[in-house]
DNA sequence: CGAACTGTTGGACAACCGCGCAACAGGTCT
DNA sequence: AGACCTGTTGCGCGGTTGTCCAACAGTTCG
């Protein structure tokens, strides 16, 4: 194997550890299925990463972190709460990234066998509520939205969208992803006490 | 070990597995400590079980599936379509068996990847929302709840159940579990039109 | 009584795991 | 050139896992 600088050596084992995790999972990813999916040996893992758990946070991190991140920026990028709420909700209809959804699926059932895998999962769910809340607080504050509780009503939504997304993901089809992204986008107008059909609904990508 | 029919002794073996599984987590149940648990060798476990996949298919099976039955069980003594809906609130809220829902956590993740734990989960997990529907149904008969599509409703409030039950389990204390139940009652008052706080909550069992 | 059947044993086996380490090699600096 | 730094190797340790199998023992039947 080639030389690397650390830094490139560090994304290039986190890269190769994403690639099998979504092929494996996280709880069947083991060094030596990084190091050979990289062509290099397994003790370059440990000289980079001090335990396989802080590979695995590394690679979900780096997943779900950028999905956060283009989210986040996409809502920074209006200052209606109502196109930044669409924006929120655009990230859950994409069905051409199931896979990413799988990795959380993953690092959910791992979350309290990997101590960094469990902390990293929980840090992003909790940014990612976050993030939904403040959409929440930005309408309410100027108006459109009634809400007296933003934070449950965040966690409320998040958590019905992950646990249709899972039905999605898990049993594909058992519901189909327009229906599921109607049936949250209806749930969340209650909640904000908006009439029904107010919110812009979300184009949903074909599948790839 | 005294001798079993073969009946006997593989439900036996299923019934130690659960035991251990509820112990250790389902991911950490090995053959040796099914046969301890059971004060048997680890050789008889398989002279019932090709593989220690299938034990494990099989434990899944009966604690999701008794889970079920008892919650089934509970809606079925009673006529009133409320107390319906509490008995199955309750099931979410027994912080004792965090065990059994890390079980499906496993198993979603896993559904996609094993076709026969999928199917088993997806089926589950089918009927787990038709008890939900069939409960609002019998409220809108009766005239105590207004909802026009009940099979959304259901769909919404397992997923939201299912949703904040996962925040509960992987990341433990993010959101307690009281406020994680009093808001998914919450909202389907909201849903069901009743007014907040007419649907009586759930006792929360003390973690063991 | 002995033979046949079958539930049961307990150890052996090969494979795998995360991890650590002494040695090697490619690049850089003086 | 030689010294030095550091990315990289590949093996090996201790441990655990699932699986197999020849031997054993309890029951039933001729």
């Amino acid at each position: 194997m080639p030389r690397m600088s650390p830094t490139e050596r560090r994304d290039a084992i986190v890269a190769a550890a994403l690639t099998v995790a979504l092929r494996k999972g996280f709880g069947s990813t083991t060094v030596r299925d990084v190091a050979s999916e990289l062509g290099c040996s397994s003790g370059l893992i440990h000289h980079y990463f001090s335990s396989m758990d802080d590979v695995l946070a590394a690679a979900f991190e780096r997943a779900a972190g950028n999905d956060l991140a283009s989210v986040e920026a996409a809502m920074a990028a209006t200052d209606d709460p109502v196109a930044k709420l669409t924006a929120f909700f655009a990230s859950y209809a994409r069905g051409d990234q199931d896979w990413a959804f799988q990795l959380w699926l993953d690092a959910w059932a791992e979350a309290s066998r990997q101590p960094a895998l469990g902390a990293t999962s929980r840090r992003l769910n909790v940014a990612w509520q976050h993030l939904l809340e403040s959409a929440i607080v930005a309408g309410v504050r100027t108006g459109v939205f009634s809400c007296h509780d933003p934070a449950a009503t965040a966690w409320r939504m998040v958590s019905l969208l992950d646990g249709l997304a899972l039905q999605a993901v898990a049993h594909a089809s058992v519901v189909p992803r327009e229906v599921s992204v109607e049936w949250s986008i209806a749930a969340t107008e209650d909640e904000l006490g908006v009439p029904r059909g107010a919110l812009p609904r979300p184009a949903i990508p074909a599948l790839a």
